[in-house]
DNA sequence: AAAATTTCCTGCTATAAAGCAGTTTTTTAC
DNA sequence: GTAAAAAACTGCTTTATAGCAGGAAATTTT
């Protein structure tokens, strides 16, 4: 894993340009960082020194928020980006905490060997331009669905979404995450996705086993939720 | 308005970088494009083959919603994008539509000059990376927002938006929006803004001036939003 | 394996927000 | 300047969501 060239993570943007000469010193200068589950790696307000990339495992990127309510902004897996513009933008300052929901094995960067790279190999800098914009877009999505999807709308798509982004294997998505987590995603409170979970359940269109959920009729939740999605790019 | 290199807007990305003679070839192939106020530009949907520049005027950028109800995902003016990606990323159509607040005059460039110049002066990628980068942050901070903001908060929050994207005259707002817009953007019904900004104008913060708006405390507002906005950057 | 802690769940109550219907005011068009 | 249309407003009703409190189940720690 010292290694980017040679790297699982194809969609990694660093890998994808890694085969580039100019970047070899940049290689060099990487470092790899184990992490516990559940333990937080950036903390939102402090001073951005640098990216990192999820090499292994699973990351919750969040925004604080008030009374005990967290806003979970994304989820990061295998060859993603964690840290935003991680310092080398106009903010000096992380604006978001990332925690590990698994062990997980990052890869960082520091912002002035990225600053450098970046100003000087234009195909690189064109993929981050182009990963943030699908980013923004998607992100704009959700200010769209948080602001008019109702709560149980919510929930579903928050968890269609857990599976076309982990997938699930023998109907259970890959992904274990508390209530709370469900509901700092979707945007309400733990009892409201404790209620709807189990009201899915009882409709027989969620499936659980311990603290994994599976989802059974893709179909009928897909439709539940098709109004607002119903635009070219969901 | 025909040449670059000697616009107003300053922060516009491509005058900040038109004195490079490899944008030369590229700059003749600006079009300017007048837009009447109410006009759509830019339709969700359709296939995306440029990008727009407000040289003039104020834009409203939107998403589909259901029963009537769109997303105002955010608002142009002077020197900014509109267009997103523009057909040059993964999609091949536009995620949002627009539409001119006012009487408008647009600068539009195609997706194949632009690919071909950002690819080529990284300078100018740089930038734009930087550019989606900060709007994604926005965009982030937004989606906490709509997802833990009180309406009466969410409204105010979008009041003092307003001020501090288009600024005020004499005790008014520079920008005249409908109630429903208000709305589109704070996540909410039109009745509700109505309900809040008679409110406001009852407890001596707003003042209305026909369709125009004024903030009359700006301390006051900014502190009932304030446990919202203690993160760095709000 | 037992104890402790955390997570999950449920019923009840309170509250915030949305929806509806009818009126007034403002803006736009002729 | 008048008519028509659109936008703004208000009171009332309904609905959706949040909050609280207490208990059960599951997980983690010792």
């Amino acid at each position: 894993m010292a290694d980017c060239i040679t790297c699982k993570n194809k969609n990694c943007l660093i890998n994808k340009n890694s085969t580039d000469p100019r970047l070899a010193d940049f290689l060099k200068n990487k470092h790899t960082i184990k992490c516990k589950k559940s333990q937080q790696f950036i903390m939102e307000g402090t001073p951005a020194h640098g990216l990192f990339f999820a090499y292994e495992g699973k990351v919750k990127v969040v925004k604080t928020g008030v009374n005990d309510r967290e806003q979970i902004v994304r989820f990061a897996k295998d060859g993603e980006i964690i840290g935003h513009r991680g310092g080398f933008g106009s903010s000096k300052y992380y604006s978001i905490s990332a925690q590990a929901l698994e062990d997980s094995t990052l890869c960082y960067f520091s912002k002035e060997d990225l600053k450098n790279i970046l100003l000087n190999i234009p195909k690189l800098t064109f993929d981050f331009m182009l990963f943030y914009a699908d980013e923004l877009s998607e992100s704009e999505t959700r200010v769209r669905k948080l602001a008019q999807m109702s709560v149980r709308e919510r929930v579903i798509d928050t968890l269609l979404f857990m599976d076309t982004k982990f997938g699930s294997t023998d109907q259970l998505l890959n992904i274990s995450l508390s209530r709370k987590d469900y509901a700092d995603y979707s945007g309400t409170t733990e009892e409201q996705v404790i209620r709807i979970l189990s009201t899915l359940k009882k409709e027989s269109l969620l499936n659980a086993k311990g603290r994994k959920l599976g989802i059974l009729d893709f179909e009928t939740l897909q439709n539940e939720i098709s109004k607002h999605t119903y635009s070219p790019n969901s």
